[in-house]
DNA sequence: CAGTGTAAGCTTACGCCGTAAACTAACGCG
DNA sequence: CGCGTTAGTTTACGGCGTAAGCTTACACTG
């Protein structure tokens, strides 16, 4: 009915959700839209993909990906960079491709299926850490450690702008309004932030933490855990 | 029609939303059933919530507030605690939090409104990074270090157990089938794991790197980002 | 006490959504 | 040619958020 050259497939239909997701945003993307956009019914997307939560999944993997994978125009090999410049790498691409897909970053932090990319990213940050010298165990907990700072941080990053754009009391915090109630955020609200600057602070602290770590150079624990379950158990 | 006991309220709403979401996920909160659950219509809801959205905002901004109110048992004041001990209480709570309601993962990353509850958690952190003799300007950093650290690496934790449940890639891994395409977390995927130890690893790594910023005491900085910048751009 | 303003809750309705099921039309291959 | 297979369509269902207008019951006033 169509010539192959413009029938549909998996990876058309993953990349025009992408695409319309980066132009109007997650709650844009519907079925029924993404068809039309695709200039088919909703329903013949179906036949390439199993439903809205798989393409959603698909779209999150296709992301993570990104993080890992090398431009044309990257020439060194992973192990011939320093472990810290790979991890710091990592984290700066993963910083950088979630502040180009903002509606990415309630899906990576809401989906935690394992996709190719997720698996590809994980073993990425884990064979770096080995390189490194890092045993399983604290390669592990590194992992999830750079994991979470990207999830965490550099999502929080991504989704600043919209924070400033919705925020009423923000305003009346600038004004000084709220100073008695909230003295110390009424003072540091009103420092200059660049947030490449704040996120590389933020790197540079997790990497050395995980040098620290791995060197057990790390400060006697503060067990505050600990207090803190007896106080409020 | 009702005697004032089974009165709605803007309270009842919300607490009727945070116990659904508890009990059956985010995806049933719908407000024909936040309604049924009230033996109430739908539409009898707007009369106190300006819609769903507002209500999603209200219950994140519940959530975090739990992150800094003391509990009645608590009686030292937040000053008369080490600010290391009272960043890593704030953040073990919120940790706590998130397991105990772990819809509000990916709420918390998504929803930026800035509500009182999440302007009294950025002041706590603000006071203690202060009272601890932080510059205005890196106070403002490590809000943000401590905030991200909190939805995202406690938000992994979060999600942990359904990360399992829907791996099933993650299978294959253990079995050790995917160790030539993946062979650094083919290792470390079989490393006993106690969520806990590990989040109380990464408050501390957080809490340390404070401390070295403060002081000026962190290394020279990597410069990766400058060279990534410069591989990548 | 009747009369009335007002707020709480209800009814109806609209346009979306994801997708199950059955249908049709084109192609590959014997 | 015939026929299975596959891509895409049609129709339909139940659910969603919520706009608009309606009903009811109470709180006051005169």
């Amino acid at each position: 009915m169509t010539t192959p050259r413009d029938a549909l497939s998996r990876d058309r239909v993953l990349q025009a959700a992408l695409a319309l997701a980066d132009a109007h945003g997650l709650e844009a993307l519907s079925m029924r839209r993404l068809g039309t956009e695709l200039g088919v019914e909703a329903m013949s997307l179906y036949r390439h993909v199993r439903g809205k939560e798989a393409l959603l999944d698909a779209m999150v993997d296709a992301i993570v990906l990104q993080w890992v994978t090398e431009t044309p125009t990257q020439t060194k090999s992973p192990s011939a960079v320093d472990w810290r410049a790979r991890l710091a790498e990592i984290m700066h691409r993963a910083h950088d491709t979630l502040l180009d897909h903002p509606w990415a970053v309630e899906l990576v932090a809401a989906r935690p299926q394992v996709g190719d990319g997720r698996l590809r990213y994980a073993e990425a940050i884990t064979a770096a850490l080995f390189e490194a010298g890092f045993t399983p165990q604290l390669a592990h907990h590194g992992l999830h450690i750079v994991d979470g700072t990207i999830t965490g941080f550099s999502a929080q990053e991504a989704r600043r702008p919209t924070a400033q754009a919705l925020g009423d009391r923000v305003q009346e915090l600038c004004d000084g309004r709220l100073a008695d109630e909230f003295p110390s955020i009424s003072v540091t609200i009103r420092e200059h932030h660049d947030h490449g600057e704040e996120y590389a602070l933020m790197v540079d602290l997790v990497i050395d933490g995980l040098a620290r770590l791995r060197d057990g150079r790390m400060p006697p624990r503060s067990a505050a855990r600990a207090n803190y379950m007896i106080a409020f158990a």
